[in-house]
DNA sequence: CGCGGCGCAGTAAGCGCTTTCTACACTCAC
DNA sequence: GTGAGTGTAGAAAGCGCTTACTGCGCCGCG
């Protein structure tokens, strides 16, 4: 039925190994004969059998991302800077060559896992993992030992957005306290070597930091702090920049930032407007409030607003990432503008292979205070 | 190197037919059999060689989705949807068995055809189109040649959010004012017959003659349309909607009309932006603007604003589809809520067939008008 | 004039799976 | 007791491609 090789051979009058030289383009071949192949391939709109060809080759040109969300402009702006270096380059083109398998993980680690094995069965020939990991061991430990096989059976694969692998499990040890390594759970080298494990990593402990600083400076003593799941590692991480901000600002009191803290069902903007609703009724004298995201900070607003208090000459409220809608919000908030685009590009290289991986496989994304409405000194000075 | 079917069977003491048949599940093996089976992938870790078996099967179990833009919520959302349906569909158990491809055209038609070209290479088993179509004669014919090659061929297609082809075909020569049709140029039917080209489609005109009524009843009468580029079957249905309702409401005048429509450059904020500084040179006396889409509304409120002009009370916005950032946006905006959701899954099953497909090949969405705070009577009664 | 080398192109052996066809027990019914 | 029927499993033929390996002219050099 389908047009095959065998058949565009017969019509140029050549053997099929030719036809297949031509459209690899990977072995020298006679002009005129190229071209008689070419035409044949044209009249017969021979469109060549990519499974056949995955086979025989043994590796496909399907590149899979594991996304939380796809609908989230945070993942859907990754996802798009990927794809956009799965272009132009073609042997003899800017057109696409690789096709990407966007899958939507929900941000459960055992999803992670199944679709990995799905990419693995379709021999994908690099994965992309956004989104900050599940701090669950058995999960955790899994899913690196996962990685690493595949990263060393030749499957490319780059973190984006998530910590190294070894950085997890370092913290999960400094979590429960053990700091000395027994032989058995010594990590693996995650480096630069071949056939490693990449991270493009973005800078949540930094952004929150400065986030903290600039209410801080702002005149804000009671900040409060609607954070994402306890459980992932980007949560973690910017929390971790929030109170080493307040600490650097003249002490934290642990109690009381425990206090202020009220951690969110996820990164949506009911989390926010549930979150707020929570901490406002735990610590009615907040004048700042610091959200896991933009999305939770429209959440935020929106319940502040319902509350009966005026953003920002009430409360004031940062977001994080800067995502496209949050200059637009009412008000335009105040965030740290994560650089996406960029990180996935970067991703999207290091997958396919057209960027030399970083020294340390590891390549460190930078972060910028933006500044904008939602914030402002506190009313009667603090 | 890799783990085969034939070193399952090895350790199970079976042939790789019975293997293949355990995992395939659609032949009868013996419990006995099947448990030696399972448990010999169990220890060698087998993962199945998708090429090898979308070769021998000739199917693979990929899934493509076309969008302009992954990074807008408008598309994600969809995509999104079409993913939801790719998983609990499996043989055992609520686990993804379908990889969804996801590809951004930018709204390309030549881009369109390029991936269709991938996707078909990879024997994708059916292919989502989202998103306007551009109506270009030269490049719709040949799209709509190929997507009803494809299906034909048994690939399922799904148009979510374009027109039908058959409407595309006629507005085409509506277009050109030939509405008799040669015998050649008669469209191949695209009804609900197997192989046919299927439709999820939205009802643009609706929703654009619901919100300019809307804003016809608060009383405005210099109503400018923002419109987005005017190729894609999107923005003509738009205006169709728009200028109807004008009709319908106490006539039109046509040069008026087209003197208050800009046609941006794309759905963009930045075409909002420049296309209502366009508009208000063009026409300072309007009192309302109708944006393309909500984000294109963003970018209309931002020009206004900066002519320091204030939105609703100066002048009224709408924007188009209710996207998630709308309701949170300064001041909330005032639109139509398209199904995306709904729409996305409603295609998912169409295109994996666990939707029977209906009668006339079309599943009509509906829409919903949504006030919110952008839209206001105009100041001086008009 | 002869031969190594080179540039192309053909031959054919798989890649790992699915699936048809075949084979081998058995079980029943007569 | 035999033959048809049934349930289960194996043998083997591809699926359409890639890629050694082989072969054939032809050039240039000795």
């Amino acid at each position: 039925m389908a047009v095959t090789l065998a058949d565009v051979a017969a019509r140029a009058g050549v053997s099929s190994a030719t036809v297949s030289r031509v459209l690899s383009g990977n072995y020298p071949v006679a002009d005129a004969t190229r071209n008689r192949v070419l035409r044949a391939v044209d009249e017969l709109e021979y469109v060549v059998n990519g499974p056949a060809s995955a086979l025989a080759a043994a590796s496909s040109d399907l590149l899979g991302i594991l996304v939380n969300d796809i609908a989230d402009p945070f993942f859907g702006i990754i996802a798009s800077a990927v794809q956009g270096e799965l272009e132009g380059r073609a042997y003899g083109g800017p057109v696409p060559q690789k096709l990407a398998v966007v899958c939507n993980t929900g941000g459960s680690p055992e999803r992670e896992l199944t679709y990995l094995t799905l990419l693995q069965r379709q021999r994908a020939a690099a994965v992309v993992l956004t989104g900050g990991a599940v701090e669950d061991p058995e999960h955790s430990a899994a899913l690196a030992t996962r990685l690493r096989r595949l990263a060393a059976g030749g499957t490319r694969i780059v973190l984006c957005g998530r910590p190294p692998l070894e950085d997890a499990a370092t913290a999960r040890e400094a979590r429960r306290g053990t700091s000395k390594r027994t032989a058995s759970s010594a990590p693996v080298r995650s480096q630069g070597a071949a056939g490693a494990v990449l991270t493009v990593a973005f800078d949540n402990r930094g952004g929150a930091h400065a986030l903290t600083t600039h209410l801080l400076t702002l005149g804000h003593r009671h900040i409060g702090y609607v954070a994402g799941p306890a459980e992932r590692t980007t949560t973690r991480h910017r929390l971790e920049g929030h109170r080493a901000a307040l600490e650097a600002h003249g002490g934290l009191d642990a109690d009381r930032a425990e206090r202020l803290t009220v951690h969110g069902g996820g990164y949506d903007r009911s989390s926010g407007y549930e979150g707020t609703r929570e901490l406002l009724r735990r610590a009615p004298e907040t004048t700042a409030v610091l959200a896991a995201n933009d999305t939770v900070a429209l959440g935020v607003c929106a319940a502040l607003r319902e509350m009966g208090l005026r953003v920002p000459q009430d409360v004031s409220v940062a977001g994080f990432d800067d995502l496209p809608f949050s200059a637009d919000a009412s008000p335009a908030l105040t965030t740290v503008r994560l650089p996406l685009h960029e990180a996935g590009a970067r991703a999207g290289q290091l997958a396919l292979g057209t960027l030399p991986p970083p020294q340390d496989g590891m390549a460190a994304m930078g972060h910028e205070l933006v500044v904008r409405a939602s914030t402002a000194p506190p009313r009667a000075g603090g």
